[in-house]
DNA sequence: TGTACATCAGTGAACGCGCGTTCACTGATGTAC
DNA sequence: TGTACATCAGTGAACGCGCGTTCACTGATGTAC
């Protein structure tokens, strides 16, 4: 993509120049995506955010599916480091407070979230771009493993981290817009809602340890 | 909508024709979207399916969204039944099978489901037809309360039935669509992430029943 | 160092398409006398 | 029972809009000699 297949050593100010503009332009992407509802966001007001014309985003991305994918990977990367360095650091890990982290990180960035429900909805996406979002979502399962095998789990570890994501997922999707409910409402019951997943999870996990 | 406000007496011979077509446009809209991602759903197929004209949609339902939200409320009416079925005639209900019957409902009439998170994720539907979705939704936790109750749960059986409702939509929605598993190994992937979740619910349960 | 040329960033307008919805109209059916 | 009129089902074409993307073009910047 940068210096168009010329010697790759170090980059050229231009290479700087079309970096920065393609954050610029993801930027814009991820403020529009998170005050319009995903069906309203289009490339125009992308462009209008990020004070270019709406051409020059199709010299940096090759159409509307990759700028939203790029957009999604860039954003989800900070996703991982929160729950690696809390299962890292943690003495005793506590199942309720990677659920709340997950839930908050993806309330607090609605844009991911929104992003992350378009995709797995439309049925239209390219093999390619699926196999990079599959990444992401594995490598989440993957802190979820460590959670569980932190937490005691001995078995089947995968399937709790399948059916763990699943849950957390379904919470953000089902109560995201309940009518007469503000924001504040939302957040705080699916937070309840997230810790009640939490502390069944944790029951099942210690049942399973004294059952063996 | 009949009769047009004359004497609601018994319904004339055109009464019967418009709600036979009403019917037959409903038909049409499930048949689409049980065969193209909703994104692709539009007016114009539906009314190729019905055999008619596009306009005449529009003299029994006055606008997309109306139709959509008629259509998924005629579709999932025959959920509770089911739902309540099992749990009348059961000696001892298991909330695994709930937990099934709701997941297979909902991949063999994709459509339903389709629309179901079409509207929970569209920001723009008018409040009385949120209203009538709720009540669809409150009814299916009810069905959950009655299972939870009858397996034992003691309190907070309400917020249990938010949390499985929610664990099991995000089932349907996470496990949808995974790159190169066929519509087969899907469903029985969701079956077991179910399953999984039902016997944490019941172990759950079992816990609590142990503790007081 | 200067110059000629190629390359690339960037733009405003337009293309082309799909879609929800409406319009102007036709023909059939019910209704009042 | 017949007739005049109103009402309603139904239609094909068009309206109007929004959107993703492309086009033809300008100006700046790098590059080869």
């Amino acid at each position: 993509m940068l210096s168009q297949g010329k010697k790759s050593a170090c980059p050229t100010p231009r290479d700087n120049q079309r970096l920065a503009r393609r954050n610029a332009i993801i930027d814009a992407a991820e403020e529009i995506f998170a005050e319009k509802p995903f069906t309203k966001v289009n490339m125009r007001d992308i462009a209008k955010q990020a004070g270019i014309s709406p051409a020059l985003i199709y010299r940096y991305f090759p159409d509307q599916q990759h700028l939203f994918v790029e957009a999604f990977l860039r954003g989800t990367r900070d996703l991982i480091p929160i729950l690696d360095e809390y299962l890292r650091s943690a003495e005793t890990v506590r199942i309720e407070e990677v659920a709340l982290k997950f839930i908050s990180f993806l309330t607090g960035h609605e844009q991911y979230f929104k992003m992350m429900t378009h995709f797995m909805l439309d049925g239209s996406i390219s093999e390619d771009l699926l196999e990079r979002l599959n990444a992401i979502e594995r490598s989440v399962l993957d802190q979820f493993d460590r959670l569980f095998v932190k937490s005691g789990a001995k078995k089947d570890v995968r399937r709790l981290s399948h059916a763990f994501f699943a849950a957390l997922n379904g919470i953000l999707i089902t109560y995201r817009q309940h009518p007469g409910k503000s924001p504040e409402q939302v957040r705080r019951h699916m937070e309840l809602i997230a810790r009640t997943i939490a502390r069944i999870f944790e029951n099942e996990i210690r049942q399973g340890m004294t059952d063996t």
